[in-house]
DNA sequence: TTTATATTTCGTTGATTGTCAAAATATAAA
DNA sequence: TTTATATTTTGACAATCAACGAAATATAAA
């Protein structure tokens, strides 16, 4: 499949996008980004991959925990410029606000059990 | 459904990607795009329609045939932007460049009966 | 009005996809 | 090693979607 509907594919999921979203605020473990979204952990690893795949996010491993961040060194021209314009375009959107005020709230503790 | 999945949705899928190329080059009826396409004309329309509702193209009817062409008094950041990148993403894309030549050199006098 | 051509709408079908639960894998703590 | 926690993989299911053919609508020519 092109590599452009693959992106678009990647991108057509709200979930995905929440992801996202999330990410231009920090790095977040995969119970992290579960307890935001509220889907089970396996449909979030399996967005996870599908972004990964693309090359829209990357994972490090950290003991117990998989970290996923942005990944910033894409040279990818429409994933640059869809990654520019987004936070602008979803500006309004409650769900994801909403989920950006809890990144910036919530205790690791109460979720990754250490 | 929000916005933003629309239009990256309205994108997912090649034959549409092909139609909004196409466009690139000049406005052209139903019949046209179906001959480039190779697909039944129903199926043509539904992507057209697709494509006119999310605001990429607009119709204009001209007697019997009704004229799409892309709708270049978009507002919106995300359509722009993508219409910006898309047709250098997709330069080394054989069918779509195929298409094009094809828009460039088809009579329609063999498609369109007048 | 009748016929021909162009386009859209509707109903159906096969393929894809987001979701879940369960099983498998990985790592750290006890 | 055993247990607990974190993550991924697998299999199944319901919903979505691209495609087709047929029917409906629209316009122009005969």
């Amino acid at each position: 499949m092109n590599t452009a509907i693959k992106i678009f594919k990647a991108l057509s999921d709200r979930n995905r996008l929440r992801i996202l979203l999330m990410l231009t605020k920090k790095k977040l473990c995969v119970c992290e980004i579960q307890d935001i979204l509220g889907i089970t952990v396996s449909t979030v690893s399996k967005h996870l991959s599908i972004l990964r795949d693309i090359g829209f996010i990357v994972d490090n491993k950290e003991g117990k925990w998989v970290y996923y961040s942005l990944n910033t060194a894409s040279k990818d021209l429409i994933l640059n410029q869809v990654m520019l314009v987004l936070p602008f375009y979803l500006n309004d959107d409650e769900l994801i606000q909403s989920d950006l005020d809890k990144v910036n709230n919530f205790s690791r503790k109460n979720l990754c059990k250490s």
